[in-house]
DNA sequence: TGCGGTCCTGTCAGCGATACCCAAACCCCG
DNA sequence: CGGGGTTTGGGTATCGCTGACAGGACCGCA
C-alpha cells in the first residue's frame, strides 16, 4: 500500500555491486552468470522486495511471454477443460495464458481480440470459426499464429483444432433413427449468437432431412448459452405442443438436464416415453438419474493439441496452415434408452 | 502470418504528416487534437493496420490499464459471477481484468500472484484470506490496492469484500436444529487446500458443539473442490456408516446434488428420510427435483463491491483499509424440508 | 611462456510510447 | 489592432530491461 517507487534492476545492481546487465542475466535461465554472483543477486532482490517488470522486458525483447485465448464464457466446464489443456501444454515453454471471454457475442469478441492484440501475444487461440470482418482482419494482420478451435471453419484464418458440430449431431440423429425413433426434436438457443449451437441445429435439420424425416420439431429457448431453466421451459413447451415426440436432442447437457427435470416434474418417463440426449459430456450428465446420453467433444484434447501446435509453429519457420480434427464420441447412457 | 514488423505511431505520423506526439494524443480520450487532425490520424492508422502497443504505453506512463484477479477455478459459477461483477464495475473506467486461476492451491496462488505482479496491475483482487507467507509479502510490498474476497480474514492484507463462511454454515445448522433435527452431518473436502471449505466445516463443528450436539458426523470426500461424483460417494459412505443421520450439509451445491442423486439411486427419500443442504446457490440447486436448500453468498455483489472499492481507492489518496461484508442468505427449498 | 578457447561481466543503445516543456496559431475583447 | 488567454502541435528525454559486442580473467596445452 506504500507508494514509494518499486525497485528496479539498477537498484539490485547497486546493492549487489554488479552491473544492471548482470542482474538481468541472473534472472534468465540459460544466461552465463557464476553461481556466486547469481546467488548474491537473488538475495539482494529478495531483500529489497524486487519484482521483475515484464512490461519493460517485453518491450525491449519484442517478445511477450504469453498466448492470448478467447472463450465464450468462463463458467463452462468444456471451455475450462480446453484452457486447462492449453495451459498444461504451454507451461513447459514458460508461456502464460491471457484469458478473455466474449459472452457468446462476436462483436464482444472483436473488442476483446483488439484488446488482447495490443499486448502483443506470441499467438492467439479463439473459440469458434465465425468472426466479424474486422476481427478477421485484425487476426490476419497480427503477424502471429492464429488458431481457431471448437469448429471446422470453411475459410480458416490460420490453423484449426476442432470438429464439426453439425456432423456430431448427425451421428446422434442416426443413433436415434437406428433405435426406430422417427419423431425427433431439437432444443437449442435462438438462431444468432452462439455459432456452435447454431451449427448443431443445422446439423440436426440436415440429418433429419437426409433420413426423410420431419425436421420441424425445433424449440428455440432463448439467447445462447441456454441454461438448465431454459432447457426445462423448452421441454415444457415441447411436451405441450408436440406431445408425441419420441426423442429430443439438446444443444448442451445443461439444457438436457433441465429438460429431464421438467419430465420428472410432470411424471413423464425418460427414456421410456421420451429419450433425451445432450452435448458436451458435462459431469451432470454422468451423475444424473437417469444419466444422460451425450457427445464428448474431448475439450481437454482440443486444448492440448492447440498447445502442441503453437509450440511447433513458434519453433519452426512459418509452415502452411494446419487443420487438426478431434473427433467427438457418442456416449450412450440411460436417458437415450441404453444402460 | 506475415512477419514484417508491425507499424508504430511513427509510421502513422509519417503517413499523416504530423509528429508522433500528435498521433499519441489522437489515441487518447481527453487530449487536445483538432477533429480534422484526429480523423486523418485514425484513418491512416486503419489504412496501415496499426494496433496500439500497450506494452510501450504502460512502460512509459507507469500505469497499466488492468486489474489482476485470482480465482480458484475458471469453471465455477460463483467465481464467474464475481468476475462478472468486477468487470462490469471496472469497465466504466476502462480497466481490463487479467484473470488467473489457482486450482484451490495457495502455492499455485503464490506463483500466480508473482506472475501477475510482474505485469504491474493497478490493483489486485484475490479470492480467500489465506496465503503463503511469501504471497502475503508480495502483496504487501506491491504498492497497489489489494482486495481479499470471499472471506473475512482475521489479519487482512489490505481491503476486504467478503463474508464469514463459518457463520453462514452456523445459520444453516441453527435452521436444521430449529426443525428439530439433531443428527446432522457435514460433507466436505479434505482438510487442506480449499480454505473456504475448511472454514465451512469449522463453522459446522463449532455450531454443533454450541448446540450441545455431536459434531463428529464428518465425511471428507477428497481434494477440494469436490465434485458431484465425490458428493455421491460421500453420501453413500454416510448412509452406510451412519444411517440414522437426519440432515446433511454439503460444502457446495454440486456435492449436494451428487449426494441427492445417490439417495435417489438407493431409494432414500429426500427430505423425508434425510434433509440435504448445499452452499452457493448454483443453478442446479434451483432446478433439481427436489430443489436444494442452500446459501446464497451473492457472488456478483462481491465483485461489484470490489470494483466500486477499487475505483474509490484509485481515485482518492490512500485511505485506511476498508472491510465490506456481504451477508449471505439462507434459501430454504425442498431438499431441506421446505417448499 | 604463449596462444586459442571458454567463461564471466561490463558498456552502450534502443524497444514504442508519452510526460513535460515550450512555441505557434488562433481567439476574444476592449 | 494589440494584449492576454486558450487551443493545437512539436521536440526531447526517458520508462526498465536486454541484444549486441567487447574485453578481462582464467584454463589447458604445446
Amino acid at each position: 500500500m506504500q507508494s514509494r517507487k518499486p525497485p528496479t534492476m539498477a537498484d539490485i545492481a547497486r546493492v549487489a555491486g554488479v552491473s544492471p546487465m548482470t542482474v538481468s542475466r541472473a534472472f534468465k535461465r540459460d544466461a552465463s552468470v557464476s553461481a556466486a554472483t547469481r546467488n548474491a543477486i537473488i538475495k539482494a532482490a529478495e531483500d529489497i522486495g524486487y519484482v521483475f517488470d515484464s512490461t519493460a522486458s517485453n518491450l525491449r525483447s519484442q517478445r511477450s511471454d504469453f498466448v492470448a485465448v478467447t472463450i465464450p464464457s468462463i463458467n463452462n466446464a468444456n471451455f475450462a477443460d480446453t484452457v486447462r489443456g492449453l495451459s498444461e501444454g504451454l507451461k513447459e515453454r514458460g508461456l502464460q495464458i491471457l484469458l478473455g471471454y466474449t459472452d457468446y457475442d462476436i462483436h464482444e469478441e472483436e473488442r476483446l481480440i483488439e484488446q488482447l492484440l495490443r499486448r502483443r501475444p506470441e499467438a492467439i487461440v479463439v473459440t469458434g470459426g465465425r468472426h466479424t470482418d474486422r476481427a478477421r482482419r485484425l487476426l490476419q494482420n497480427a503477424g502471429i499464429p492464429v488458431i481457431e478451435t471448437w469448429d471446422l471453419p470453411k475459410d480458416p484464418i490460420g490453423h484449426v483444432v476442432g470438429f464439426s458440430n453439425a456432423d456430431a449431431v448427425k451421428d446422434m440423429v442416426a443413433h436415434f433413427v437406428g433405435q426406430g425413433k422417427r419423431k425427433i426434436a431439437f432444443i437449442g438457443g435462438d438462431a444468432d449468437g452462439d455459432t456452435r449451437g447454431t451449427d448443431r441445429r443445422t446439423g440436426f435439420v440436415a440429418a433429419m432431412k437426409a433420413q426423410g424425416l420431419d425436421a420441424t420439431r425445433l424449440i428455440a429457448a432463448g439467447r445462447p448459452p441456454i441454461s438448465m431453466r431454459e432447457g426445462a421451459d423448452a421441454m415444457a413447451r415441447l411436451l405441450e405442443t408436440m406431445p408425441d415426440t419420441e426423442a429430443v436432442i439438446c444443444v448442451s447437457d445443461l439444457s438436457a438436464f433441465g429438460a429431464l427435470t421438467e419430465c420428472q416434474r410432470r411424471g413423464v418417463s425418460v427414456p421410456a416415453r421420451i429419450a433425451i440426449a445432450g452435448f458436451g459430456d458435462y459431469e451432470i450428465g454422468a451423475i444424473s438419474v437417469p444419466s444422460l446420453t451425450t457427445i464428448n467433444p474431448f475439450p481437454h484434447e482440443i486444448g492440448a493439441q492447440a498447445a502442441a501446435l503453437i509450440l511447433r509453429v513458434l519453433d519452426g519457420p512459418a509452415q502452411g496452415a494446419t487443420v487438426i480434427t478431434v473427433k467427438p464420441e457418442l456416449l450412450l447412457r440411460e436417458s437415450g434408452g441404453q444402460r
